[in-house]
DNA sequence: AGCCAGGCTACCG
DNA sequence: CGGTAGCATGGC
């Protein structure tokens, strides 16, 4: 057993299935990874992902919340939108003229895909979608096997020694996806695997790894290594 | 009061 | 290329 699959156990064991992406209405729905449900759910994932950019989840879901009592969280009511209406919206997530700009070029391109599922490649193409937001919409939104790496998932990677703090993102996902590939073989278990690491990671993270000294109270380092 | 949050772009050397 | 300022609200 790999050591990163054996932090996947250890996080498991402590926090328990978490259940992500949330939708709302649902929340977040623990062992129940028949989401998202429909192409509703889907654009709701994409507009959270990038809306989370730099920013709590708990944000998110005001802003989510402002668009779904406007009925707007579909792509034609926010094409229609005025745009400060829409902007005044999404405030609450921080950088709105920003990710008002990002979810308007997105929607431009999700119009065109027509229900279809985008390619990574695709998504990096469009303006405000980087490596982790693209990965948080396939990971999320399209079940698709792209593990999501954000800056918790480094440092706690830093700090257990795997990597060092040079390391890109796509080292650092691919040493994840490798170590838990080698150990679950059901494809369909290893997607909820990525689902379930990156989630426990921000679990992890929220508690061990946002104030410094990062790392105090962590009990991952007796366990490997 | 200051730091951090489920990042990305633009621009600099 | 790698490094960094700017973006902005909300919670502790």
């Amino acid at each position: 057993m790999n050591e990163i699959y054996k932090i996947y156990k250890i996080l498991y064991k402590n926090y328990g299935p978490q259940g992500w992406w949330p939708i709302l209405g649902y929340g977040y729905h623990k062992q129940d990874y028949n989401f998202p449900r429909n192409h509703d759910e889907i654009f709701e994932v994409c507009l959270g992902s990038i809306l989370t950019q730099n920013t709590t989840f708990v944000s998110v879901i005001k802003s989510l919340e402002n668009l779904q009592a406007k009925n707007a969280l579909n792509v034609y009511t926010i094409e229609k939108m005025e745009i400060n209406e829409f902007k005044e919206a999404i405030k609450p997530s921080g950088y709105y003229n920003q990710k008002a700009r990002y979810i308007l070029e997105f929607i431009a391109f999700y119009k065109n895909l027509y229900g279809a599922t985008p390619t990574r490649e695709e998504l990096l193409n469009v303006i405000g979608i980087g490596e982790e937001t693209a990965d948080s919409i396939l990971l999320y939104g399209y079940n698709q096997p792209e593990l999501k790496v954000d800056a918790y998932t480094k440092r706690i990677l830093v700090h257990l020694g795997f990597v060092n703090d040079k390391a890109k993102y796509t080292e650092i996902k691919f040493l994840i996806q490798n170590s838990l590939g080698a150990s679950i073989k059901d494809k369909k278990k290893l997607l909820i695997a990525y689902q379930e690491f990156h989630a426990l990671i921000v679990e992890h993270g929220k508690k061990h790894y946002s104030k410094k000294p990062y790392g105090s109270g962590c009990f991952l380092n007796p366990h490997v290594k």
